[in-house]
DNA sequence: CATAGCCGCCTTTTT
DNA sequence: GGCGGCTATG
């Protein structure tokens, strides 16, 4: 079986399979296997006689970690090596070591929404007001800070002024929140479980012994925390195999630091290094596009990307009308390179944000073309999904009152915000928990006999769930459905979409009973607190998938369509173009976004977008003349699709016209002023300078500007 | 206590 | 344009 396996392999990359022990680290371009040769790797040591047992690999997404899996197993690997994502790994080993960590193990992992509610309560609790301390730009910062490692004592240590004291105040009543509730958030994750390795040598030990063999894919996008962990996990025996690419590192914002796959040769100075410089996926003129375009990084090291295929169609470059035209051409080409005999599932869209799906769908439907989104979470976030689910959570874990808080009174059963209101109360006097309080509703004197009732019924209902809580959890969902009144709720409602999306829940859970080795209600939850819709994309489908350019990594599709090209959008404003380092980023997207495609590559962008309901003239992206195509050559070939307005015809005398210097009022950008006109008739275009130093370029027919 | 309707806020990317 | 939070009303 090895030289079955070792026949599918370039030299370079049988290296890096077959390479005993010790540190390795791969360095990939995309396109060059470097997935493939982490899965090859497992089925390699599994050859070998290496118990799969010992073996885990870290995936980027769950998505990632099933189809290793799946690939493992065909390729002969007997199923057992523990192939996850950082954070479910993480969210095991806290579970087998939850006293060590300090925590118990029934915790609920608390996703943004959650975590916004907890944060909104300690910036109350710190007597700050929400306008000075945006709760999401708090949430921001402290998830930077885990990030590092940087808990609350060690951050009081740094305290250097008057934000940074006000951060550490909210930094610990947010943490005291989440201890009280038994909650993680994402990163407590990582950062917990980085400290249980660095602080109780023994577990690292014992982890280490378990994990013999280490394996992280996508090694550029890891932050501090996972490589501490990492380390920590390889420091017995150092068989750590880590494969990157750092010019598709595309997560800095998430606290992803770069420097981890650069440094590692200083971590593991005996590291044998692998390069995997050619490329099986794309042709030529793709890899030179993309060739053209990360060249323009400064901070990268030189690296070229060699082609193994033959030259096939150009690269096509697009100017539209606007995003709806846009949509129709694509929609359109889409069409024809199915009747041409192309495959739908092997066809991908990518956009830089999600709001832009819409136009999209939208021109699929009218096309009736079939089309998934992929998109983050969708599904788990529905207000009944969520609902079902806190019931579910209360169950296993009592003290997590963002759970209890949203289904005491859903579906409504007369308790109401000054019931709660007087609950609490008592239970911040008695400090006891608001489950426990609910328990005791008899003894708050404030509440009337009829209120206590209430409490007490409902109370009542949870603890003849608990009863069921052990076993398949899928019946347990199905009663609580019914029992708790939701069913009749939604069904007197009328609300049909809503209970087939329970049911859809239902069913999930049905096939997690199915094939967990052990069903169990809180591993259940645990699981799929980590599980977004991005996991659920199905690749063997004929339909088109449509995507944010994140979404795309580790992708690839015969054909594929980058939309909206344009300064602002890609790169994206609020990666401030200031800073160089956020600039390189957005550049790492286009690139990873341009190396998905095969053979297809279609890249486009509108001359008109409209923005939160604003139609804006856009600027095309300077991305655009990075790449190194002609832009006039490739517009003009398709302007008799998509006929551009010509700036001589149709000058309307009724529309405002402006001139340098005007000062003028925008309904929502405020005053500004004008910096250029340009007169286009129906068409003109102004541009404004406005007062937070803006420069927007706004179509006189749309913008309603008012000359002060 | 429940509900509807309104206002004001924000709006990148995701485990 | 969408959502959460608030208020006014039944």
């Amino acid at each position: 079986m090895r030289n079955t396996l070792a026949q599918e392999l370039t030299p370079s990359q049988r290296k890096a399979v077959f390479h005993a022990e010790g540190p390795l680290l791969v360095i990939a371009g995309p396109g060059s296997g470097k997935t493939r040769v982490i899965t090859y790797r497992i089925a390699a040591l599994i050859d070998s006689g290496i118990k799969p047992y010992n073996i885990c690999a870290i995936t980027f997404t769950n998505k990632a970690a099933n189809e290793m899996r799946q690939r493992a197993i065909a390729l002969g690997a007997s199923a057992g090596a523990h192939i996850s994502t950082f954070h479910s790994l993480c969210v095991r080993i806290l579970r087998q070591y939850a006293d060590r960590a300090g925590i118990k193990p029934s915790f609920s992992i608390y996703n943004e929404s959650d975590q916004s509610r907890c944060i909104k309560q300690a910036v109350k609790d710190c007597e700050l007001d929400t306008t000075n301390f945006p709760p999401a730009r708090m949430l921001e910062a402290i998830s930077m800070l885990k990030n590092k490692l940087i808990d609350v004592d060690l951050f009081k240590a740094q305290i250097d002024g008057f934000f940074t004291q006000a951060l550490a105040k909210i930094y610990e009543h947010y943490q005291y929140i989440l201890d009280e509730y038994n909650a993680l958030d994402f990163d407590d994750l990582l950062m917990k479980t980085a400290f249980l390795l660095q602080n109780f040598p023994d577990v690292c030990s014992e982890l280490g012994n378990r994990f013999k063999f280490l394996l992280i894919d996508e090694y550029q996008d890891t932050n501090h925390a996972q490589y501490k962990i990492a380390k920590a996990l390889a420091s017995q025996h150092g068989n750590i195999c880590a494969t990157g690419d750092p010019d598709q590192s595309i997560y800095r914002w998430r606290g992803a630091d770069i420097r981890n796959i650069l440094a590692f040769e200083n971590d593991w100075p005996q590291a044998t290094v692998v390069k995997l410089e050619e490329n099986f996926r794309s042709t030529p003129n793709i890899l030179e596009v993309a060739d053209n375009l990360i060249a323009f990084n400064e901070n990268r090291k030189q690296k070229k990307l060699v082609p193994t295929k033959p030259h096939a169609r150009d690269v096509i470059v697009d100017a539209f009308e606007d995003e709806a035209e846009e949509a129709k051409a694509v929609a359109q080409r889409v069409k024809k390179l199915s009747e041409e005999g192309a495959s739908l599932m092997d066809m991908a869209v990518f956009y830089r944000v999600n709001a832009m799906s819409r136009v999209l769908e939208e021109a699929f439907i009218r096309n009736e073309i079939p089309y998934q989104i992929v998109r983050g979470v969708e599904f788990y976030n529905r207000k009944e999904i969520r609902d079902i689910l806190a019931y579910l959570k209360i169950l296993v874990n009592p003290n997590d009152e963002i759970a209890l808080l949203r289904i005491i009174n859903t579906p409504s059963r007369g308790i109401g915000k000054t019931t709660i209101d007087r609950v609490r109360a008592y239970a911040v006097t008695n400090r006891i928990s608001l489950f426990e309080t609910l328990k005791r509703s008899g003894h708050i004197d404030s509440l009337s006999k009829a209120t206590q009732a209430k409490l007490a019924a409902f109370i009542n209902m949870l603890e003849q769930f608990k009863k069921d809580v052990t076993g398949k959890v899928a019946p347990l969902a199905e009663r609580v459905f019914i029992e708790s009144g939701l069913e009749e709720f939604l069904r007197s409602a009328g609300d049909q979409n809503a209970s087939e999306n329970v049911n859809e829940l239902i069913n999930s859970i049905a096939q997690y009973d199915q094939q967990a080795e052990e069903p169990a209600l809180l591993d259940y939850l645990q699981q799929i607190a980590l599980f977004s819709d991005t996991d659920a994309y199905d690749t063997a489908v004929e339909r088109v998938a449509l995507m944010t350019l994140h979404a795309a990594k580790g992708l690839e599709f015969e054909n594929a369509f980058i939309v909206g090209l344009e300064e602002g959008l890609l790169p994206h404003e609020k990666s401030n173009t200031e800073d160089k380092d956020d600039l390189e980023e957005e550049r790492r997207l286009f690139f990873v976004g341009i190396t998905r495609a095969k053979v297809g590559l279609h890249i486009s962008y509108a001359r008109y977008r409209t923005i939160r309901g604003q139609m804006l003239r856009t600027i095309p992206s300077p991305f655009l003349f990075e790449i190194g195509i002609d832009l006039a050559e490739t517009n003009s070939s398709s302007s008799s699709l998509h006929p551009v307005i010509d700036a001589q015809a149709g000058i309307y005398n009724s529309m405002p016209a402006f001139s340098a210097g005007d000062l003028v009022r925008h309904k929502t950008f405020g005053k500004g002023r004008v910096q250029e006109f340009v007169d286009m008739g129906e068409n003109s275009v102004v541009v404004v300078k406005f007062g937070n130093g803006q420069i927007k370029s706004l179509m006189v027919r749309y913008a309603n500007l008012s000359i002060i």
